[in-house]
DNA sequence: TAGATTGTTAATCGATTAACAATC
DNA sequence: TAGATTGTTAATCGATTAACAATC
């Protein structure tokens, strides 16, 4: 009753009006991406020694509003204890479960430059389970260089990486004017997410997800809230 | 009428409904975040050659509904051309004039490693009016090296430096191990916004707002929808 | 007990979406 | 004209917030 897996029943008027149940439905953009951020902050806070947090600290990490945070929880199951908060380690075993996001997943990272060293040397994707098995490059001085425990190789090999290595995941950290045609590489050889750390603005066929992270777009709003 | 700043009048009942309105009223957090999103696919459209941009294509490329795309710029003028588009430029101004971020601003950027570099060498800021005007590290080695045409200084000239180049941003690419303590220096020289590129939870007064960049979540939650 | 924080309700606000007339 | 896309309405859905009893 207390860990295990909710179901959802009759009893319960609120599970069929907001869309988080725990089997079979899909959770709802909003509520994965909220509980993925969490996520991120509970994994930092269990690596600082801390075993408790509070909707309210979570609040403060987040910026999501902690009763919009608690509500999160509740419809999975009662997690918290009153008057304490929640426990850091049993409620990272609980998100990993809601998110299915448990396993080893891997990812072939592309360019060997600056930032792709920083990507490749970072604990963030390391942290939830995102193992960099492959880098590639098309600058023949880098191929064979080691970056970290991985040998950097040629987009040629691109394909057979993919289907030998099982990569879901590829990560573009290139030159603008080379992403589209690494994109065009990973989309042909069957990768369904792209995360693209160049301004290009990619075209890839629907079934398959960009994500482009733009750092100066946060920048720029925050700015305004504080210039207003 | 085409491009200027449009008062709402009585006339205009949805004036009052949404928070979209221009002169005087803050925006509300949503719209100043889905602004910026769409600025920064003009800005690289733009690069791209690209004239007219219709609501679907930016749809495609931020995520955002067309329809909510057409009511975010409809709050603020008819900007568009039925059966043609938007004007690329013409937008862009628009964009800029309402997120009051014509102007430049100066960041100061904390780390001349890997990331550092990368940032330091990216357009991506440089496209928004963000410049970055000073460089600090605290290993000796680093110090006096050039990365761009920025010196990498010690963080002890931090201070004096906020005062002469009037930095509005501090961006951390350090260890999470070392950001707290100059996110304490940094709100100590009065800086309000910190942009956090390392793990670290950071503690900082109610008026300075933290931006925390982490990649591995979006792409936690980008996996969830590629698992179900 | 006293203080703190969860779990939950209810009311409000903003986002999403379909639909379509207006018009380029 | 025919096709495309905006600007706008209306209906629905999810997020936000305040409030507070339950309870650790």
């Amino acid at each position: 009753m207390t860990t295990g897996e909710r179901v959802p029943t009759a009893v319960d008027p609120s599970a069929s009006r907001d869309g988080s149940i725990s089997s079979g439905e899909r959770l709802s953009l909003g509520v994965a991406a909220r509980l993925s951020r969490y996520l991120q902050v509970l994994t930092q806070a269990k690596k600082m020694g801390k075993e408790t947090i509070s909707s309210r600290e979570l609040s403060d990490y987040t910026h999501v509003n902690p009763t919009q945070i608690r509500r999160d929880f509740s419809g999975f199951g009662k997690f918290g204890k009153r008057g304490v908060g929640y426990n850091v380690d049993a409620l990272v075993s609980q998100i990993r479960k809601i998110l299915r996001t448990s396993g080893q997943h891997n990812i072939a990272l592309f360019g060997a430059g600056h930032l792709g060293q920083a990507i490749a040397s970072s604990d963030i994707f390391a942290d939830h389970g995102f193992r960099v098995v492959a880098i590639f490059d098309t600058d023949r001085r880098k191929i064979g260089q080691t970056v970290g425990p991985t040998k950097v190789r040629h987009a040629s090999e691109l394909r057979a990486v993919v289907e030998d290595e099982d990569i879901v995941v590829g990560v573009l950290a290139v030159p603008t004017a080379a992403a589209q045609s690494i994109a065009d590489d990973l989309v042909e050889a069957g990768v369904k997410i792209i995360f693209n750390y160049s301004e290009a603005l990619l075209q890839v066929p629907p079934e398959v997800t960009v994500h482009t992270s733009s750092p100066a777009v946060d920048l720029l709003y925050a700015l305004y809230f504080y210039l207003t």
